[in-house]
RNA sequence: GGCGGCAUAGCCAAGCGGUAAGGCGACGGAUUGCAAAUCCGUUAUUCCCCGGUUCGAUCCCGGGUGCCGCCUCCA
């Protein structure tokens, strides 16, 4: 078993090795927490949480770190950029650090109900100053960085690797920039490390002056080192993040330690709404609790966000949340299924029958999720095992394996299968007692009536053979 | 204008040189008191278009067209 990983420095895939046998340090770039995350979000949230888990399948101790932008991001690279997270403040009429503090609290309920494995720290940028004045400080010394003013700017043209990760010759940069430039910045792709500005209310003092706060790209390279250290084997983000935002970041990291920042950059591809962008203007940005409002559940949002390849564009729509329902639905009725096979029921006469194409199954779930987080192939697996299930052809040994994997394995990996037996409480109980009475004594008129009513309450009747059997809607 | 990615059935989505996975939906049949679930069958002679390389291309190359992202502190 190889773990291999698409690599946004090389554009090739590479086996994975971390720098530490059995230890991977990764770090995601999190969200600013100036609005409500939605759904673009969580896929790239959800592709760092299904990086994380897999590797834990595949036996590393993970050391994640997903920060928090909380301060210095200007809405452009002018003079009068205005920080978002203060230009939202003003729309609602809060101070920045009320807004931060409130999207972060929706921002944690979300991945929490989205099933997201919790990080060991989620760092905020405003409570690491100390450590990008370090970084600053050394860039300086180093000849990397300048001041001019109360602004300090990196200097691009120290550091020639700056342009590998994105494939941007800063040539055609400076060519293309949209970006007015500005007078004191040496060259126009330099980029500020730290700026001084008054009228900014999320500042600190320090000795570029009184009024300062730093640049955006600054905060990921001072807390991953913080947190994790001079070199990191993962840095993930959303594809947006690899210019200018990882640029820089590698320019920083790297002019101040000297050694490579980041082995592997992975970067999760936008998703598409309705088959084109996601805007503000066209009112396709859903939140969860858009998505919820519509009747679909956080983990039928997981599964329809982790079912496309990561690096694949990915669409959106609301048909797609029913036929993930639909599909998942196929996933838990799996595991009832299995559930019932280890008593026999529904099993192949020989305990041992179907032990073999369950390992084929499994072989070929992991051989995808191997292959750079493959999840439509791994699902495809999982359904091929469903397939096996329904007709049949697991005994009961082979059904208790291919529970367990199921359970503790494959669902460890994708976190949206549900694997708790449901219950029913006495009165449901009695309903379909009631019910099976009115069958056998052909009162179709009450049996269905009990039927409807008992789907009023969520519950489904199948009458099978040997029965009926109930599930949860 | 510069850089990068993608285009596969009704809808999603794998495959990426050897003759099209999987899911959802739809239709026909079986089963059922009726449903639901399940089972059987059908649903891409073909992978955006045009050239080329090759014994052979969805997969490689060139040129179009369309969509997405970055070059504007949006994942």
């Amino acid at each position: 078993m190889a773990f291999a990983v698409h690599n946004s420095l090389t554009r090739t895939k590479e086996p994975f090795r971390s720098l530490e046998p059995g230890v991977v340090r990764m770090y995601n770039c999190g969200p600013t927490v100036y609005s409500r995350p939605h759904v673009g979000n969580y896929r790239a949230f959800l592709f760092a949480d299904t990086l994380r888990r897999w590797l834990e399948y595949s036996g590393f101790r993970v050391e994640q770190v997903m920060n928090i932008t909380d301060v210095g991001h200007l809405t452009d690279d002018a003079d009068d950029g205005e920080d978002k997270l203060e230009k939202q403040a003003r729309k609602e009429k809060l101070d920045p650090w009320a807004i931060s503090r409130k999207i972060a609290a929706q921002f944690f309920a979300d991945l929490d109900a989205l099933g997201v494995r919790k990080a060991k720290v989620y760092p905020k940028a405003s409570e690491h100053i100390p450590e990008m004045l370090e970084i600053i400080d050394g860039l300086i010394a180093k000849g990397h960085a300048y001041v001019v003013g109360g602004d300090v700017y990196f200097d691009v043209k120290s550091f020639p690797r700056y342009g590998r990760l994105s494939g941007n010759r800063v040539e055609d940069l400076a060519a293309g920039a949209r970006i007015a430039v500005r007078e004191e910045k040496h060259n126009p792709e330099d980029f500020a490390l730290w700026k001084s500005d008054p009228a900014h209310v999320m500042k600190w003092a320090t000795r570029f002056g009184p009024n300062g706060f730093p640049g955006w790209h600054i905060e990921c390279s001072a807390m991953a080192r913080k947190h994790l250290g001079d070199r990191i084997d993962i840095h993930t983000g959303g594809e947006d993040n690899i210019f200018p935002h990882h640029e820089c970041e590698i320019a920083q990291s790297e002019g101040f330690t000297g050694v490579p920042f980041a082995t592997y950059w992975m970067h999760a591809k936008f998703l598409q709404v309705d088959g084109g962008k996601m805007s503000k203007s066209l009112g396709n940005v859903y939140s969860l609790d858009d998505v919820q409002a519509k009747g679909f559940s956080a983990r039928a949002l997981r599964f329809a966000l982790i079912r496309g390849h990561y690096r694949q564009p990915l669409n959106f729509t609301w048909d797609i949340m029913r036929e993930s329902t639909s599909a998942l639905e196929g996933l838990d009725d799996m595991v009832v299924r299995l559930r019932r096979a280890l008593h026999g029921e529904g099993a192949s006469p020989s305990a041992d029958d179907g032990l073999e194409s369950f390992a084929d199954v499994k072989a070929e779930f992991e051989a995808a999720m191997d292959d750079d987080l493959n999840t439509p192939r791994a699902l495809a697996a999982l359904f091929k095992l469903r397939t096996h299930v329904l007709e049949g052809r697991l005994g009961i040994s082979a059904a208790a394996v291919a529970l367990q994997f199921v359970e503790r394995r494959a669902n460890s990996v994708l976190g949206c299968i549900q694997t708790e037996a449901a219950t029913i409480d006495a009165e449901i109980e009695t309903l379909i007692e009631q019910r099976q009475a009115a069958r056998k004594a052909k009162d179709f008129k009450e049996s269905d009536r009990i039927r409807d009513e008992l789907l009023a309450r969520g519950i489904v009747l199948e009458d099978g053979q040997s029965g009926v059997t109930w599930k949860r809607k």
